[in-house]
DNA sequence: AAGAAGATTCGCT
DNA sequence: GCGAATCTTCTTA
């Protein structure tokens, strides 16, 4: 599948939000290829009291400052790792959060690290996307245009309708509309009621 | 040096 | 639907 250079990539946090529907996340491991359609994103952009951005720049959220096109990978919760593409020109801090995947090569492998064999739960939220593909700490500030193992792509074919909703999980400033989804796709998180 | 909050997930009711 | 688990990071004292 063909690799999307940096120079396709929209700057703008919004826009690339909504550009990265229907493109591939690929990770080649050494036990194998794994690729996911991405189905759903949130973005993080400036002046944004939730994005980790938002009080300047520190050692954790270091990789929202890069140019756009680069992996922000953090760790959450105790027990989950949420990948994100960087947005912006170098020295912004905003970032694109990869919420769902709609799972294409590699899903015995994915099974195997999730520790389930339903496909529905495989990739659909962004802890769970991140340990099926095995994206962790060791991934936060790579470059994701340049053709190494872990990279996007453009599959070529048409998206779907792409749905708006408010954030999920954000218990501040719920009223700017910043996730985006492709309609009626079932890896899709989140309520039913934001997905329609 | 200590404490609180967090872009989640899972299991149980 | 709800609450616990779990630990890193940042903020404040």
């Amino acid at each position: 599948m063909r690799r999307l250079r940096r120079s396709e990539l929209p700057i703008d946090t919004v826009a690339l939000s909504r550009f990265l529907i229907g493109r591939v996340l690929i990770h080649d491991l050494p036990e194998g290829r794994v690729s996911g359609r991405i189905v759903e994103t949130e973005a993080y952009v400036r002046d944004d009291p939730s994005s980790h951005a938002y009080r300047g720049r520190t050692t954790r959220n270091a990789s929202m400052f890069l140019t756009h096109g680069h992996a922000y990978v953090y760790f959450i919760y105790g027990a989950s790792y949420c990948c994100n593409v960087s947005s912006e020109e170098a020295g912004v801090g905003a970032a694109v959060l990869i919420r769902a995947l709609e799972p294409l090569e590699g899903i015995a492998l994915m099974e195997r690290r999730r520790a389930t064999r339903r496909l529905r739960d495989l990739t659909r939220g962004p802890g769970r996307l991140a340990q099926a593909f095995g994206i962790g700490r060791e991934h936060d500030g790579l470059d994701l245009c340049c053709g190494a193992p872990l990279r996007l792509a453009d599959p070529g074919a048409p998206t779907g309708a792409i749905g708006e909703s408010a954030r999920i999980g954000i218990t501040r400033e719920t009223e700017r509309i910043l996730r985006f989804y492709e309609r009626n796709n079932p890896y899709v998180s989140g309520p039913k009621r934001l997905n329609g």
